[in-house]
RNA sequence: GUCCCAUUCGUCUAGUGGUCUAGGACACCGCCCUUUCACGGCGGUAACAGGGGUUCGAACCCCCUAUGGGACGCCA
């Protein structure tokens, strides 16, 4: 048996815990089947330069303890299909499908597509659109083949009936092939989308097990349809349900903090987060709460998943993680695990430079830097307070920065002194007088380090808790408040 | 909007037709321990979404409704 997971690399470098969540559990199913785990990395997209992202997901998986058995070498064969060579052999599939009537050449413009849709939505049409509303009058067709026009491969969908698969937790699914649509395999760059390249390496790879997110049962028909396409069987499918924020929705950045970073740079221990990632949808059959990786593989029963989207709790984590704490550390395995967090060399590399030049002995260096080995600060409203800013402009400050700051992807100082300067300007205030309220939520003082250094060496889920956090402390927008400050956001 | 998936204390869950006046854990509250605080110990509040079936019997099986989530991209 052989099962994999897939990890997509984000734009901005986040290892999500949702990866690492879905990466355990194909772990624990493989090792409690004496089966091969897989790991590969999914990124068709050329526009974008993700290599570093790649590297820093698999450290953060590596630390968390999620050894995989084989890939992903980036580069090598199971190194993500953006390499050239790889791409090339994901044409020929399509070729095929083509040469057996399975996919069709569409010659559609981004702006056609969305008058189709829109149309479509108009009349009270299901969304999925498939070949026959996709379809170009003949002549048309022909005359845009022949001037060489851009081109996507697209799989042909059955015009009736349904489909019907198995997953592993619910049993069979059932979905109209109506509502199903054309999916492209092919884009006109030559590169495959996720659902080619992930039927055709799964194959390659004799993948006989794939776990995934629930948000994937939707496009299952089309991978099932491709394997029957392609006289593949197909493997087993298992999908997970999905990690939620407090208000249930999707877990998200803007929400919670969701990249390993943050949990390893706020002074996790891997061995609790995994086991508090462990607890979520699954338990032991003694129901203890505390148990290691190779204790969870030992007593693994993928049945024992419970469905309902389990929402991430913070607190219940921090207890788990107080318990290995606590239980699992001599005090010499403690006092060098804490050194390991604390005071490893890359860490003080980045911070010494920023101190240095404001010292006059070393018993200055704690004040100057204990933001950088804290969790949330202990600050309060009276620590806003400014000679010019009301308490309403420094929050008003705070929620513009922190929307701001979810969309904002490149994390250096520059890119990040770019930014602020912008909303600052926008705003109209003195690049000073908005960083007055950053300095007090990321540093706890006004009188601190450059913010941009320390934000970009914090990370930016710190960063964003830490401004959230902030806002917290001098009471979170009202809701006419915050609708009107959304549209004037907005609106700059 | 359409389709799909889900629904047990506020949260994570146990439960797979009788042992359920529904068990455990986090959080919360109270008590004990303690020079403080934490840790630890003991106790408490708190849930089967609603309605119909099936059955001698339903948290568990079926149907409907409600609620929540997800999907509907030349993203994965």
């Amino acid at each position: 048996m052989t099962v994999r997971t897939r990890i997509a690399p984000s734009p901005t470098g986040d290892p999500h815990v949702g990866t690492a969540y879905i990466a355990l559990f194909n772990l624990a199913f493989a090792r409690q089947n004496g089966g091969k785990f897989i790991l590969r990395i999914e990124d068709t997209d050329q526009t974008r330069s993700t290599s570093q992202s790649e590297q820093t997901i698999l450290d953060s998986l590596r630390w968390l303890g999620l050894d995989w058995d084989e890939g992903p070498d980036v580069g090598g064969e199971y190194g993500p299909y953006r390499q050239s060579e790889r791409g090339a052999i994901y044409a020929q599939y399509a070729q095929q499908l083509l040469d057996d009537d399975h996919a069709f050449r569409c010659y559609l413009t981004a702006g056609e597509l969305d008058n189709i849709r829109s149309q479509r939505r108009e009349q009270g049409l299901p969304a999925p659109m498939q070949q026959s509303a996709l379809a170009l009058p003949e002549e048309e067709q022909q005359k845009r083949h022949l001037a060489g026009d851009p081109f996507v491969i697209r799989m042909k969908i059955p015009t009736q009936g349904t489909c019907q698969f198995d997953d592993m937790l619910r049993g069979k699914i059932e979905i109209e092939w109506a509502m199903v649509d054309a999916q492209i395999l092919l884009k006109s760059d030559g590169m495959p989308t996720y659902h080619l390249a992930n039927v055709v390496d799964d194959h390659l790879m004799k993948i006989t097990h794939v776990m995934r997110g629930e948000e994937w049962i939707n496009s299952a028909p089309k991978h099932q349809l491709l394997y029957q396409y392609f006289n593949w069987e197909m493997p087993t499918l298992c999908h997970m349900p999905l990690l939620r924020n407090p208000d249930k929705s999707k877990l998200s950045k803007r929400k919670n903090p969701t990249s390993i970073l943050y949990y390893k740079r706020m002074g996790y221990m891997a061995e609790g987060v995994l086991n508090y990632l462990a607890r979520m949808g699954w338990s032991m059959p003694d129901e203890r709460e505390k148990f290691s990786r190779q204790e969870m593989f030992d007593n693994f029963d993928i049945q024992r998943v419970s469905l309902g989207g389990p929402i991430f709790d913070q607190t219940k984590l921090s207890w788990l993680n107080g318990l290995w704490m606590r239980e699992e550390l001599s005090t010499a395995e403690f006092s060098q695990a804490y050194q390991q967090w604390a005071l490893n060399p890359e860490f003080l590399l980045q911070i010494i430079p920023l101190i240095q030049q404001r010292v006059e002995k070393f018993s200055d260096v704690a004040p100057l830097t204990h933001f950088f080995l804290a969790g949330m600060l202990d600050i309060s409203e009276t620590d806003f307070a400014h000679k010019s800013l009301e308490i309403t402009d420094i929050r008003k400050i705070l929620q513009y920065t922190a929307w701001t700051l979810d969309h904002h992807i490149q994390w250096d100082k520059d890119a990040l002194y770019a930014c602020l300067k912008q909303l600052a300007d926008t705003m109209g205030l003195k690049i000073r007088d908005l960083l007055f309220p950053l300095f007090i939520a990321i540093s706890g003082s006004s009188q601190s380090v450059s913010i941009m250094d320390s934000m970009s060496i914090l990370g930016p889920d710190m960063s964003r808790a830490r401004v959230r956090h902030a806002l917290n402390t001098l009471g979170s927008p009202s809701k006419k408040e915050h609708k009107r400050w959304e549209k004037a956001f907005k609106s700059l």
